[in-house]
DNA sequence: AGTGCCATGTAAGACGTTACATGATTTG
DNA sequence: CAAATCATGTAACGTCTTACATGGCACT
């Protein structure tokens, strides 16, 4: 019970019973996208009828042609979800492409500043999206209690640091201003020989292939 | 190729050879801390074995008593790393618990601060612990290139953005001074209704059984 | 001699995504 | 009436974690 696809699903049903598809739209919409990710399908509904037969959730099939199944809470589910909210967080997981390639990128592509500009431009892209549906938060929810003002609160301050930091480090590397790094045993030029070497071995066989 | 566990490997091995107990513990202190999270062994073991079949990595049994298998690149592994760091990088996942149950607290424990203090509290002591880390990059890594102390600013922001952020919310629930939300449908008594009666039927039972 | 760290690996199972299949309703 | 959206679900596949098994080396 270290993972939370069903706590996630409990907290989003406390607020009002829904169906499937209504707690992957709107939850990717509004706190997955700051706080989660995405929900699938294939994950979703299986989950959903597990819980069921565990007894947290209830179900009420609403009829009228378009075949939809409203869950609704439980007393089992209203309980397991206030345990979960009195355990300790978990510390957040956050996976960053973008921050493992800077740490490698000059061993492979020094100088090659446009590339990563362009790499900066698309992220700040979607993170000023982000930032601008959480600024205007009043006209996305129509619920939100002063708890989850906390929370939004939180992923806001972290994108508003985010993208000061994508216009200064945009301007260091048009300026080429770069604070310089740390190289303790001087092992960069090993590096690049070894790159070099690897890489000129295949460039031999490709031109005897010609 | 949408994950990057290989290419995570790759960029690993371009700062220098390396086994895979190594890449596991020191990417975990380092990169992983602030950029990705924990690697396991039945993950990365298999993983290095595929790579190396794959013709992207070459590796060399250092004997000695402890079997030892240090892992390098070949020019097929450098040439797929320079790839990987030319495609837009992923928008980065982040799962953050504290933030999921910001959101629903008020519904199932409203004023309950003291547990919710507790929780930003012992979120403090880690954020603080990986801003310390940082802090003393020098003591820590032996190389970082520019760029890399690009990747680590970043972290370092988000993490003092989370600090001052942890510092107000703790002191706005001590003082009960929090920022309203918002309830346009005034939804909150409905929400306390529904938990309330689903939890009242069990009340019932549970005294009836006695 | 014992503890802790270095080091590799496997097997079972949990978890998650993708692709597919199906069909109703709403909107332009 | 076509396209988008609402709605549920399954099967295959891939990924990742957990638990276990094994053993050497270093330090006290």
């Amino acid at each position: 019970m270290i993972m939370s696809l069903e706590h996630l699903i409990l907290g989003f049903i406390s607020m009002r019973p829904a169906t499937g598809y209504e707690i992957k739209s709107e939850f990717e919409q509004q706190v997955g996208a700051l706080a989660w990710g995405s929900l699938s399908y294939g994950n979703l509904y299986p989950k959903l009828k597990e819980m069921e037969q565990k007894g947290w959730l209830s179900s009420k099939e609403e009829e009228g042609g378009r075949n939809k199944k409203v869950y609704e809470l439980t007393a089992e589910g209203w309980k397991e979800l206030d345990v979960w909210l009195g355990n300790t967080p978990d510390y957040p997981v956050v996976k960053d492409e973008l921050m493992l390639k800077l740490m490698v990128w000059g061993i492979s592509r020094p100088h090659d500043h446009d590339s990563l500009i362009q790499h900066l431009r698309s992220r700040e892209v979607k993170t000023r999206e982000l930032f601008k549906i959480g600024k205007n938060f009043q006209d996305h929810f129509t619920w939100m209690d002063e708890y989850g003002v906390l929370a939004l609160e939180l992923g806001m301050v972290k994108l508003e640091a985010e993208l000061e930091w994508i216009q200064s480090a945009i301007k260091k590397l048009e300026d080429s201003s770069l604070t310089p790094g740390v190289d303790k045993w001087n092992i960069t030029p090993t590096q690049q020989q070894r790159r070099m070497s690897a890489l000129e071995s295949t460039e031999m066989e490709e031109k005897s292939n010609e």
